[in-house]
DNA sequence: GAAACATCTTGAACTATTTTGGTAGAACAT
DNA sequence: ATGTTCTACCAAAATAGTTCAAGATGTTTC
């Protein structure tokens, strides 16, 4: 297994657990002890944890304005991503007009709508995203103007936000950095806002959030769950979550991921 | 298997699976781990993905590049490209505003860019330059709103056209499909009108055109050779057309290609 | 066209560097 | 006091970098 992968899954398991021994992490992972053990030093050092003795215990969501850099952030939870993104996809009908909020999981979502034989036409600011749906002809792929902040393919600011003030869609896809039952909150004020509009300029609002996002809460929040007309998590969410969520009568989908 | 071929599938595999190593590219491809690593060194360098000990993982780019082999052999094969966008980096200054057009040859100044290590701002239209340029911290990028055309990574429209519209930049990098000694043209009304206001944004017009671009014309003229400030272009250009430059008193400079 | 020549690419052999898993003693928690 | 975890080190394994010869490709010459 490639050291990359493995501190993307150490992270994966942090996100899950919370909490967990660096004895844990070797036997889950399969590595020895040493190798954990300066894995997890490495990710101290990089501020995605906290050591204990002992263990390693997750701090990157509890300081609501981290960010992990794109190539970790895609790694963590991908195949929640994924699989959250196929089933976004199926939801989408020929002809309707499509919103893509920025983020590694509207990303997969996005990947999976290129691969659709379905005409749509696509409004986003990330410019992954873009790139991604033009490959497929039959959509219409717009993108907000707007300013990149650097190692992101987000585009924010005032050109961002104009363009979307001016839209009117049929669905949006919304992710979130972070979720409570009431509050969706993410790590800048920028993205806040962004979101927001998102959520104003569609008729439906789909959020996609894997379960690693339950929940907490980051810098900013942008809006309420009751604006959310769907929620699509994955099956490794927990039971307090989904009755918290259902109490409130909120649509919540479950994806099975795929080992 | 042609090179070109080599480096798509690698992108493509790299699409689909986020990080691969060395051995497995080697064994899905059926060919020697020393032509994988320079393969997927060749690609790291042009920020098609990026190394890690063993691997290679995805970027940004790479999980939407599924451009066609032709597209990723222009945009990283050439030498000339290459060698023009060296030298074009070469004349931004520090502080200075930069427009850079769509375009091959624009992407290969852009790449060049994004290793300076001077702080400067930058408006493209073409999401691939934007996300070559975010990744350098010290550049302020922004995207021009707009529609991208299938298989394109290109901005155009009346939102691209607004954006420019309202700016006014120190240089502009612009790309063109064809030049005679009077005439640039390309080959869209849409591109040909987002050039022309590229051209008048910017106080220092600098014309990026590789020799093969000599002299023809394409469907749509979008300005005079006498309104670019600096043409750069490489030494297989022919007497003819520098001489023919030269007579209307147009700078031109010639690079020399990379053996 | 074909032969001769130069150039580039590939795969393999080799060396250097990095990473890994293990071990021993010190530090730590209960 | 006792078992666990940490630090530091080592040898083995894996990966990276270098060099080189054989083959493929491109160019020139006749």
């Amino acid at each position: 297994m490639l050291p990359a992968k493995r501190r993307a899954r150490i992270l994966e398991v942090l996100g899950a657990e919370q909490m967990v021994s660096l004895k844990d992490l070797s036997e889950a992972l399969g590595i020895s002890i040493s190798t954990v053990r300066r894995d997890v030093d490495y990710l101290d050092e990089a501020g995605y944890l906290s050591r204990t003795h002992g263990g390693a215990i997750s701090t990157a969501r509890a300081s609501t304005t981290f960010e992990p850099e794109a190539a970790i952030a895609s790694a963590i939870e991908s195949a929640a991503k994924a699989a959250i993104g196929a089933v976004a996809a199926q939801l989408i009908q020929p002809g309707q007009s499509v919103l893509f909020d920025s983020g590694t999981t509207t990303a997969a979502a996005a990947r999976a709508a290129a691969k659709l034989s379905i005409p749509f036409t696509a409004m986003t600011n990330d410019v992954m995203i873009a790139s991604c749906l033009s490959q497929n002809a039959l959509v219409q792929t717009s993108v907000t103007g707007g300013t990149m902040r650097s190692g992101t393919t987000t585009l924010l600011g005032a050109d961002a936000v104009n363009s979307v003030a001016r839209l009117r869609a049929d669905i949006a896809f919304v992710g979130t950095h972070a979720i409570t039952p009431e509050v969706l909150s993410d790590t800048s004020l920028e993205l806040a806002d962004l979101k927001r509009r998102f959520m104003a300029a569609a008729d439906r609002v789909i959020l996609l959030v894997d379960s690693s996002k339950f929940f907490n809460r980051a810098f900013c929040a942008f809006g309420e769950t009751s604006a959310v007309d769907l929620v699509l998590t994955d099956s490794r969410i927990s039971a307090d979550a989904t009755a918290a969520l259902k109490d409130r009568g909120i649509d919540l989908r479950m994806v099975d991921i795929a080992p």
